[in-house]
DNA sequence: ACCTATTCATAAAA
DNA sequence: TTTTTATGAATAGGT
C-alpha cells in the first residue's frame, strides 16, 4: 500500500529494510491489539528483528490466562486426566508471577537489582518446568493406559479367535469369512455403529 | 478499511464479530508472514478465539535443534505424534532462548535495563506458551486416536463373542474356563511381558 | 519523522 | 464461510 507494489521477499537494501521493519512492526502490533479488542480474543505477538531486538504484544490477560483459556476448551479431557486439581500445582507458579509483577511495579522500574530479577526469572522457569513436567507425565500415563488397554483387547481378540477355531473343529462347522479376517485387521472393516462394551 | 469506519471496541453483534475475527485473523497472520519474509525477522503469533480455538504462526523452522534441546527422550514420542515436521514450529522459540542467553551473558549482568528484562521475560513466556499449546494439541490427537482404536477393538470383541455363542449352539460344546473370564477382567491377569502389538 | 500517491485490508451485504 | 465492492487504512518511496 505504498507508492509501488512491493514483492514479498527479503528486502535487500539494508536501510529500507530497517524502515519497513519499523513501520510494519508497528502496524502488526496495532492490528494485533485491534483484533483482541474487537473480537474479544487473546493474542500474543512476538517479533525479533534481524539485529536481535525484541518487540511484543500480548492482550490484557497474561499468558497464564491465555493458556487457561485454551485449556478450558479441553476441560473434560483434563478432568479425565485428573490433572486439574491435585497433581498440578499452579499455586506457586501463580504466586511467583504476582511476586514478579508487584516487585517490578513497586520498584518503579529501578531499585531492583538485575541479579534478583535473574533469580526471579529462574524461579519462574523452574515453576513452569515443574508444571509442564507434571502435565506431560499425566499425558504419558493416559497414553500408556490406553496403549495397555489396546494391547489387552487385542490379546482378548486373539483368545476368542482361537477359541472359535477350536469350536469349529469340534462342531465340524466353519464360517469362512471369519478365517479371512486376521485379528489385526478386522477392526478396519467394522461398522462404527456397533454398541460399545464397558 | 471497510464501507464504514469501525470503532475499536468489542463488537457486540455475535455474528459480525465472528466474521470480523475470521477476516482479521487471516490478515494478521498474513502480515506477520510478510514481515518475517521482508525484513528477515522472527515472528511468532498466537491467537485464541473467544470460543477457545487456537491459531498461530511462527516464522522459524529449525525444529530439530529444538528437539535436541527439549529433550531427546521425547523425540520418539514426538516423531510418533508426527509433530516434528509441519504442525510444530519451534524455531522461534529456540532462537529466543539463545537470544536471551546471549543477551544476558553479553550484558555482563548489568547494563541491561529492567524494562528490557521484563520484555525478555514476556517473550520467553510467549514462546513457552506457543510451544506448550502445540504440544498439548498433539497429545490430544494421539489420545483421540488411541480411544478410537480401543473402541474398534471392543466392537471386534463383541463380534467375536457373539460369533462364539453361535458356534456353541451349533457345536454343543463349551469351555467353562473361558466363561469364567468376562472380557472386562481378563486384562488384570495377563502377563505384562507380552510383546506390544502395532 | 513527516508526506502523499498507491496499494491493501476489510465492513457491509449477499 | 466466501465473494464482492466501496472505502478507510497502511505504507513505499521521497523529503
Amino acid at each position: 500500500m505504498g507508492r509501488k507494489k512491493l514483492e514479498i521477499k527479503r528486502i535487500e537494501n539494508k536501510s529500507s529494510r530497517q524502515v519497513t521493519f519499523s513501520k510494519r512492526r508497528n502496524g502488526l502490533i496495532e492490528k494485533a491489539r485491534q483484533l483482541s479488542v474487537l473480537c474479544d480474543a487473546s493474542v500474543a505477538l512476538l517479533v525479533v528483528s534481524a539485529s536481535g531486538k525484541l518487540y511484543s504484544f500480548s492482550s490484557g490477560d497474561n499468558l497464564v490466562k491465555i493458556l487457561d483459556r485454551y485449556g478450558k476448551q479441553h476441560a473434560d479431557d483434563l478432568k479425565a486426566l485428573d490433572l486439574q486439581s491435585k497433581e498440578l500445582n499452579y499455586g506457586s507458579h501463580h504466586e511467583l508471577l504476582e511476586l514478579v509483577e508487584s516487585n517490578l511495579v513497586e520498584s518503579n522500574v529501578n531499585n531492583v537489582s538485575v541479579d534478583s530479577l535473574v533469580q526471579l526469572e529462574e524461579h519462574l522457569e523452574t515453576a513452569l518446568s515443574i508444571t509442564r513436567a507434571k502435565k506431560v507425565s499425566g499425558f504419558y500415563n493416559l497414553v500408556e493406559n490406553l496403549k495397555e488397554k489396546e494391547k489387552l483387547l487385542k490379546e482378548e481378540n486373539q483368545v476368542l479367535a482361537s477359541q472359535m477355531e477350536t469350536n469349529h473343529v469340534v462342531g465340524a462347522e466353519a464360517d469362512m469369512e471369519m478365517e479371512m479376517s486376521p485379528a489385526g485387521q478386522i477392526s478396519d472393516n467394522l461398522p462404527v455403529t456397533l454398541p460399545l462394551l464397558n
